[in-house]
DNA sequence: CCTGTTGGAGAGTTTCACTATCCAATGATT
DNA sequence: AATCATTGGATAGTGAAACTCTCCAACAGG
């Protein structure tokens, strides 16, 4: 298969495609003359995975090739790979450290999870960017002035598990690792918007239900 | 108050002010001369909340226009005002009716919303963004080849439904309706990234438990 | 052999969210 | 009252990001 082909083949334009071999999101293909590549199926799901990435879930270009490039590797282990992966998405603007609300969002987080038992989150999760992320979203609500109960979050961090288990569940029945990392990914950047809008939907609902229209 | 008084009290460079008044986004103080204008503590926290949509939420800013307009506009109910608000807010792009798959996407969302029994959904909700954004994330799914799997949705959605119950109880130790409206907003855009925060620590404190680190 | 297409490389374009510069009017200070 | 920084407003410029266009030599098909 040609560049023009794989075009077609996947909508998306040869500038674009030639852009995205630039960029290393998308292996070269096997090259036949000097001026000749070759392309195959997997260029197709690929480039759809990248399209997936960088359109439905907005990442930037570099963050995409670098999310992309933890899939591809095969040298890490399961539970390392796939953390890797979810790790270089995005997740918001680091804490600002300096900003007096950060340490306040710290100390409401660390009872969140103390309450909750969520024990990786104590020993390695410090580090880990999705607890930055929250700590920076509880930040961000206290600098608003609104409002952040811990009750509340505790409840939906609760629900929050039941979700993940689904999810896991849902990883489990991919046999690959490689298609479970994959997964994962999309599980990420994915499902979350389909789980808003699921959200969006049952407050539509429930506000309905409580307040008729 | 005057702008650089503003700018102080907000963090916002006064040009950026000025920027968003231009825009719309902030309401023009009063002016007590040709050449200066009084501003106030509403100003202030208009200035934190459009900081949280474009920089949180990374709104655009015509559609973070859209959003306040809504919040200021006391002429609807409360449902149709909340809806409103909610609609504007960004929900990735609409499906596209040419594609094969968004057919498919729409029987299953339609055999989901049967199943757990949304009403709100199948009498106004095929016109409501929210919909088409859970048509058009099931459409994408598909197209990607990745598992769409029915009894999981609906799993999925049961959970989110409680979580949509705790936030409408949130919402309803407000007072005022545009404070109702406002934190519905909030909730959309602040709250998602918080939650999916949440769904990450549990898919890694979940994992964790079943395969060790 | 000749014409049209291909892959590759670099420059150009568009959009968006700011940001810097000017300007006349003003307010604050001397 | 004289001076000088500041203000609000208008206009143009900046920087990043994601493409998109243009050009070119090397083919491929007829």
């Amino acid at each position: 298969m040609r560049l023009s082909e794989l075009s077609e083949k996947s909508g998306v334009k040869t500038a674009t495609i030639k852009y995205y071999l630039r960029e290393g999101l998308l292996h070269p293909g096997r090259r036949i003359t000097a001026t000749q590549a070759d392309y195959d199926e997997r260029h197709v799901r690929r480039l759809r995975l990248v399209r997936a990435l960088i359109q439905v879930g907005r990442l930037p270009v570099a963050t995409a090739r670098e999310v992309l490039s933890h899939i591809d590797d095969d040298s890490l282990g399961r539970t390392i790979r796939l953390g890797a992966a979810l790790w270089s998405l995005p997740h918001g603007p680091d804490p600002d450290e300096e900003a007096p609300e950060t340490a306040t969002a710290r100390a409401e987080v660390e009872r969140l999870l103390d309450r909750i038992g969520w024990a990786t989150s104590q020993e390695i999760g410090s580090l880990s960017p999705t607890y930055r992320a929250l700590v920076s979203s509880v930040a961000t609500l206290i600098r608003l002035g609104y409002p952040c109960d811990i009750d509340y979050l505790a409840e939906q961090a609760g629900l929050m598990h039941q979700v993940a288990v689904q999810d896991l569940d849902m990883m489990e029945t991919h046999p690959t690792e490689s298609e479970q990392v994959e997964m994962a990914v999309a599980s990420a950047v994915l499902y979350e918007p389909l789980l808003m809008s699921l959200r969006r939907m049952a407050q539509e609902e429930e506000s309905a239900r409580r307040y008729g229209l």
